[in-house]
DNA sequence: GTCTATAATTTGATAGAC
DNA sequence: GTCTATCAAATTATAGAC
């Protein structure tokens, strides 16, 4: 059985998902966690934003394992990534085009506002490239490579999801995934930096 | 001389690049834009969310213009989105990392609550892609090759955004510059979609 | 077209009983 | 740990004089 924090976490995550920081209220998460306010300022003292980097911090770590997770169980490189893109895909229509992720949302409402959120943004993503880097070096990447492929997966993973959900379309999930499957399958030449 | 009306539309526009559509009050874009909330009611009788659609319609216009003009005054398809990307992360350096679009933000704040909103956002991203792809036909991309490429390049300028904002950073756009200009070099063998 | 005044509601947050 | 009651401030929006 789940904890009152934990509850609060989720139905937070859940909120900002659909409504972002700005737009989700502490009523809102009161009850759809069915805490109440106070419950919530007992595990939360620092408010809504301490509350959201609990949220960010949660969220990060749950889909850096499932992007493992996922990459792991299938057959070489590009089919993983495949397999990625097809699941966010799925995934995504299925819940009505729901944002799969509340941190790139969270990042951009409170990047110039909130720097405790801003940072627990940039670890959340730093361990995504980080995953990524890893599995880049494993399909034969390059440390150099390596690091621009992961950094350009996240940021590709995020705007298709920008894209996919504002289209109401999995098209854009569907594009990345079919041109990261074949930069990964042509790895040195689909990263020129290497003489840079 | 700006009008009111176009002055409460650039306010809105800057405020909404720092802050997101839910966190700018109008009385932060009346002080902005140093006009009276009865003459934002004036011009916006549909208040916040009408602003908003008119906010969103003209960046869409004002960006769909830039790209063009970037990619035409540069010899080659390659370079032509190299100095895009390279535009965009010099803009965000100096202006200290304040988002440069504000309707990717827009978008996943009020995809799920408000349609005209999410509309409009959609109309500016077809926009972006129908600019894009007429980009990739000319540097020799079949139709279907070009739609492909050219919202995965919206996709991937939305997300460079998102990350290079969050950590402060060129490094996504710098990644994405390079490999979408690559993606355009070898045209022929970087979309491996045409035999699906 | 611009202004002030204000209505009605909601916000994040706190206090203190239990 | 959970609850109710409540605070001060801010929110979107409207009315009506000028």
């Amino acid at each position: 059985m789940a904890t009152t924090r934990d509850r609060i976490i989720t139905a937070t995550n859940e909120l900002f998902r659909r409504q972002g920081y700005n737009g989700t209220s502490l009523s809102q998460i009161s009850e759809a966690s069915e805490a109440t306010i106070g419950s919530i300022y007992h595990f939360f003292p620092g408010g809504k934003e301490e509350l959201a980097v609990a949220v960010v911090e949660t969220t990060g770590e749950v889909y850096r394992q499932l992007f493992e997770a996922i990459v792991a169980e299938v057959e070489g490189p590009a089919d993983g990534i495949r397999a990625f893109f097809a699941g966010a895909a799925a995934v995504l229509a299925e819940s009505d085009y729901i944002d799969p992720c509340p941190i790139g949302t969270v990042a951009r409402e409170v990047a110039n506002t909130s720097e405790p959120l801003r940072l627990a943004a940039e670890r959340a993503f730093a361990s995504w490239i980080a995953s990524a880097r890893e599995f880049a070096v494993g399909a034969g990447a390059g440390p150099h490579e390596a690091d621009r492929l992961a950094t350009l997966f996240v940021a590709t993973v995020e705007g298709a999801f920008v894209l996919s959900r504002t289209q109401r379309s999995p098209a854009a999930l569907e594009a990345a995934g079919e041109t990261f499957a074949h930069l990964l399958a042509t790895i040195d030449a689909a990263v020129p930096g290497s003489h840079s």
